[in-house]
DNA sequence: GTTCTAGAAC
DNA sequence: GTTCTAGAAC
């Protein structure tokens, strides 16, 4: 589907990103956009494109061995670029995590080692891989800490300061290397512990989410207790657990942070393909 | 991305 | 027999 491989450039290309879809933009600045990934494998999943500029051209943007390879200064600056709007996006993502949730957890940002579209692009992913559009070994492997497909953007910054030999090696980002990693067996990436199939592994993620969950709120309980003031969130009783409604069904689609997005468009994020 | 299905795993 | 995977076709 040629349309599909190129719809993240055509994206990064717009002069104006408010007039993208409001079901996909989230955010721009001058030089990166961001929007909602069509199909968010965790709670929260937003992707961060970095734009055109005077000095480097949409085709240096084409994938990250290519802009690594331009020119090191400017391959820098461009990721320095994403890697601040990336923190912007996680302080906001955290926000909504205690909203929502009342509690928050990790955000994992990175690159896939062998992106399935054009143009660069960031995934900024809250760390429960209990999304909506989570349903194959290859997706969850993509993004899995333990398979190692997924490049957290750190690493890649890190490069800058190696050896050139070991930061030309490693920016090559070779298919041979890295595609076997999605079909390896999974393990739980909370617990290590490895699952049987598919459909055990989805119900142990929930099951592994709603722990850290409790956890965290009972901590904030004993918080509320030794200090005798009421924490930000109220506390639920079990019943009103709403965890697992949220892993499906018109609850799912809620993954905006801006309150102001109609509902219909919240519905169309996840009805693109 | 989804749907379909042969064959593997249980 | 039922559940699940993975590849092909779309």
């Amino acid at each position: 589907m040629p349309q599909r491989f190129n719809i993240l450039r055509a994206y990064a290309k717009k002069q104006h990103p408010p007039n993208i879809p409001s079901a996909i933009y989230f955010s721009h600045t001058e030089t990166t956009l961001t929007i909602f990934d069509a199909f968010p494998k965790s709670f929260f999943h937003f992707l961060i494109l970095p734009r055109r500029t005077s000095s480097v051209s949409i085709f240096d943007l084409a994938n990250l061995p290519t802009l690594l390879r331009k020119d090191k200064f400017k391959a820098r600056e461009t990721l320095l670029g994403l890697n601040s709007e990336s923190l912007r996006l996680r302080a906001k993502i955290e926000e909504e995590m205690q909203v929502r949730f009342g509690f928050k957890w990790d955000v994992w940002i990175g690159f896939h080692a062998v992106p399935s579209m054009e143009h660069i692009h960031l995934h900024v992913i809250s760390a429960d891989l209990c999304g909506k559009a989570m349903r194959t070994k290859k997706h969850y492997n993509s993004f899995s800490p333990k398979s190692g497909f997924f490049i957290p953007l750190a690493d890649v910054l890190s490069l800058f300061d190696a050896a050139p030999s070991y930061y030309d090696t490693m920016s090559e980002f070779k298919k041979s290397q890295y595609e076997p990693k999605l079909k390896e067996d999974f393990v739980c990436f909370h617990c290590d512990l490895p699952q049987r199939n598919f459909p055990i592994l989805k119900a142990h993620l929930l099951s592994e989410f709603q722990q850290l969950r409790k956890q965290a709120q009972r901590q904030q309980e004993r918080a509320v207790d030794s200090t005798g003031i009421q924490g930000p969130n109220k506390r639920k009783r079990e019943g009103e657990d709403d965890t697992s409604s949220m892993s499906q069904g018109p609850q799912a689609k809620k993954c905006q942070l801006d309150e102001d997005r109609p509902r219909e468009s919240q519905n169309s994020i996840m009805d693109l393909d």
